[in-house]
DNA sequence: TCTGGGGTCCTAGGACCC
DNA sequence: TCTGGGGTCCTAGGACCC
């Protein structure tokens, strides 16, 4: 993939031929930290780096006057203020991300009825059916990167092309402050030479993988039959690399499911410590306050969870899940927190722990369980009283009495207060 | 270098049923 | 008596993406 800090930056003119380019990429530049300075604009030009200041946190986001120190996001903090001591750390702030990110999906809503969000800071746009009116992708791309930066002081990147993926790829080329609009006739030559992380879904160790069979390229990938790579990797992993290396795409803009099914198919939280935990009762009640944002969340959006997750991460960063799943689906937190407090007993003696979480998956419409009446109904309505109570009055109202005991005592340490 | 938090998808093995 | 193959569900782990 590109070296995300505009070093390989790619831009076509306004001559290219943007006639097949009917998918747009719309992709914002340093999202998170350029937002924040919206507001701090004595730190433009200055390595800015998004995250908290302790020491087991990692990089949100960086600038790119950060990134040409070799930081990005992902690494730990240490690590970055090590290449970049004199980075400036801002913490993240959501609420704002997300308030620009609703004006900019609001810019493209007014381009094309056909949007589809991916993420907070990018959205494929179709302009198929628009460009009779408004034009091709070298009119609505310059049009779009216009609007944005005037009604929101942000930078939007635009790649143009004929499927969905070489759209994406598109953009990441033309960052920072670009657009790159790929004609069909010069895909294979745009889309050959780059190394073969450019695929989708190809990381680290399925690059690793590809070079041990001499795969360095995208082209090499293509070269190289079908039946063969699926011989290599697996049946879907051989379809899917040898699809993409030949740009084949299929898919449609705004045919993602979780946009058609209108939710998630899975809702979960996880915590990190600020330090390894042993003690029993810790652990549960991080457990309690873990289940109860997944469970308040299910009965947000009217959905039920049957099987549910719970991960345990050692102190050496080893691993496991452990997982039951429910004879019926639920939402409430009760059941959510007694299932993962039963998994975690069944571990017996562990290792301190460094991360918890829980996860609910299968997720499906709330049923109707209007008939049932037993315990998990007396709960459910409950938690749903205490839902309105916390809506109107705010989270501090109501609350497990464990989990009240707890927040005490993380204002005693305080968040940065035990590194 | 010492690794966040939100997710999705794939693989593989075992249980179980027909 | 010892045995096949397909399908589905569940569990665990892991890679990957933003």
């Amino acid at each position: 993939m590109s070296k995300q800090d505009g070093s390989d930056r790619l831009v076509s003119g306004p001559d290219v031929d943007d006639s097949t380019a009917t998918i747009l990429h719309v992709d914002l530049d340093a999202f998170f930290a350029s937002a924040s300075l919206l507001s701090r604009p004595d730190l433009v030009g200055l390595p800015v780096v998004i995250g908290h200041d302790s020491s087991r946190s990692v990089v949100t986001a960086a600038t790119y006057e950060a990134r040409r120190y070799g930081v990005h996001s992902a690494m730990p903090m240490a690590r970055a203020l090590r290449l970049c001591p004199t980075a400036v750390i801002l913490e993240p702030d959501f609420r704002l991300y997300s308030t620009l990110s609703k004006q900019v999906m609001a810019i493209l809503d007014d381009v094309s009825p056909e949007v589809e969000r991916l993420g907070i800071d990018e959205a494929f746009v179709g302009i198929a059916g628009v460009r009779r009116l408004s034009g091709g992708a070298n009119r609505i791309g310059p049009a779009i990167r216009g609007r944005v930066r005037a009604e929101t002081g942000l930078v939007a990147s635009i790649g143009a092309a004929s499927t969905k993926y070489v759209a994406k790829l598109a953009s990441s080329r033309a960052k920072p402050d670009g657009l790159l609009v790929v004609p069909d006739d010069r895909v294979i030559q745009f889309l050959h030479p780059q190394p073969v992380s450019a695929l989708w879904g190809v990381g680290p160790k399925q690059q690793e993988r590809l070079a041990r069979y001499g795969l360095h390229t995208v082209g090499d990938v293509a070269r190289t039959s079908q039946e063969r790579l699926s011989a290599w990797f697996g049946e879907a992993t051989g379809a899917h690399l040898h699809a993409l290396a030949w740009a084949r795409d299929p898919r449609s803009v705004v045919e993602r499911e979780a946009q058609e099914r209108g939710h998630e198919q899975s809702f979960g939280h996880n915590h990190t410590f600020f330090r390894d935990v042993t003690d029993r009762g810790e652990l549960q009640s991080e457990l309690l306050r873990l289940a109860t944002g997944v469970g308040r969340r299910l009965r947000d959006k009217g959905v039920q969870g049957r099987t549910i997750t719970l991960t345990v991460r050692f102190h050496d960063f080893r691993t496991i899940t452990r997982s039951r799943t429910l004879t019926e689906p639920t939402d409430v937190t009760r059941v959510i927190v007694e299932t993962a407090w039963s998994l975690l007993d069944a571990l017996g003696e562990i290792p301190p722990v460094r991360l918890l979480g829980v996860r609910a998956s299968s997720v499906q419409d709330a049923a109707d369980h209007g008939l049932l009446w037993d315990d998990s109904a007396t709960w459910g309505s409950a938690e749903r009283a205490m839902d309105a109570v916390h809506d109107r009055f705010g989270a501090a109202a109501v609350a497990p009495a464990s989990m009240l005991r707890r927040e005490r005592k993380r204002d005693d340490t305080g968040p940065s207060g035990g590194d």
